[in-house]
DNA sequence: GCATCATTCAAACGACCGTTTGAATCAGGT
DNA sequence: ACCTGATTCAAACGGTCGTTTGAATGATGC
């Protein structure tokens, strides 16, 4: 049964759309079920459109997916990177406080998040669920898309921070990205912390207000990589675990 | 086909370890597939059990979900809070650095990547990507896990850090909890940060001495939310957009 | 009006999924 | 030797999956 709304439209306008549909269904979809749980008659019935048309407009499902995180991936890492620019060259060749640097990593994400036209705070959730995503066609993906950022990132981060040393700055970078994408994937995750109500939970520049002092602060440190004193046999073992299982290394 | 080599053991012992050859392998395929693109099928192949054992064993594929995390997750965060307990018991009422805190909090967990009878390191792994898992499942059984963790060391850091607001440290305990997750789960989300090698990248050890300052920096930090000066209109957008897409709040 | 091309549609394809079944096999108690 | 209850096994069940097919439908240029 044809939906008699979109017949009333020009046939036209009803075509034209059909891509948008189903990408704006998929990342709908997408965010409640996951990637692999989420089958294209799910997705193809909440856009109202024929199941046949995914593999027509896209060719796959994993071409759909991939489809779905570019069209917003893509200008949003190019946003940051604008932005750096722009940092940069208001500096005239001075080094950049590094909140500054951080801030060129996460307002154009805020911008993302209250902008549903450029993918809204659904898009970020997904995208933060997206890093651990095991198949191997994400690992190639996200990747290539953040290549020109990290770079530039750690360009920047490196004059910014010249006494830290390089390895333990891509460690703190790394630590960085996974604070953000935990922040912003997890917002319903925080309910898990939460033994009280928190204020500005669905609220994107909330959460990334006070995101950035806390990347700042990490990623400035003490530079000293860790005490952690007291490692020996860890008190009160929970188990005792006696037998000794052969394992290959995993 | 039964496998020759499992005949010549006694039956018993055969039997006595299905339960436990069905939690190896699902925990190696979870880890290379994801919870929903592993099947049942896969993961006995490897096991070498039969199909039907799982669900003899265990009645279902989601019991099996849960069972591989509960087993090792459970003693995980009693050794956390017995660490915790021990810190406390140690400081005689006074206050804690909140960097021994956190040290309570990640200490069991390299313990645990050391230890394959714990879990090792591909537990660590998996338990990081099942924070973002959008299962339902998932969602119910992750806050049970992790509330008696939640509550001791939220009571711990509030004591620690008594200038530190109770809605901002939930928020930090937040983004500390997305830097760890990420930090286990993603040794290999690393690469995409490094343009160059990182040496112990496969050391867990490493890793979590790098992670507790950040950590600790991150959670200390300046109390102010944030600045973030200069949010209006990003500096060259990276596309017009100019039609008006219809969008219902997602 | 007619040919052309892009798009939509219902239907089906083969493959794989989690689960169930009922018989076969085993250890242990008597 | 025989019964009993637990475990393993091959086979099948009904469903759902991504993808393909070939005909119908629409707009466009002549």
């Amino acid at each position: 049964m044809v939906p008699p709304s979109r017949r009333q439209d020009t046939a036209g306008r009803a075509r034209a759309d059909t891509r948008a549909r189903i990408l704006h269904a998929a990342q709908a979809v997408f965010m409640e079920r996951g990637f692999a749980s989420s089958s294209l008659r799910t997705i193809t019935a909440r856009a109202r459109v024929n199941l046949a048309a995914v593999n027509y407009h896209f060719g796959s499902k994993e071409a759909l997916i991939r489809e779905v995180f570019e069209r917003h991936l893509a200008p949003l890492n190019r946003a940051r990177i604008a932005y750096l620019d722009r940092l940069e060259a208001e500096a005239n060749g001075r080094a950049l406080a590094p909140e500054r640097i951080i801030e060129a990593m996460v307002a154009p994400a805020l911008q993302v998040s209250r902008d549903p036209v450029k993918g809204g705070a659904v898009f970020l959730c997904l995208l933060g669920r997206a890093f651990s995503e095991p198949a191997q066609y994400m690992r190639a993906f996200l990747p290539a898309q953040y290549r020109d950022v990290v770079v530039r990132f750690k360009r920047a981060l490196m004059r910014a921070l010249p006494q830290i040393p390089e390895q333990d700055l891509v460690w703190r970078m790394h630590f960085m990205f996974g604070a953000m994408s935990y922040a912003m994937a997890g917002n319903d995750a925080l309910q898990l912390i939460a033994t009280c109500p928190v204020d500005g939970a669905d609220d994107a520049e909330a959460v990334i207000r006070r995101l950035v002092p806390f990347l700042t602060a990490g990623l400035q440190g003490s530079a000293a990589p860790a005490p952690l004193t007291a490692v020996p046999a860890s008190p009160r073992r929970p188990r005792g675990s006696g037998g000794v299982v052969a394992r290959k290394a995993a």
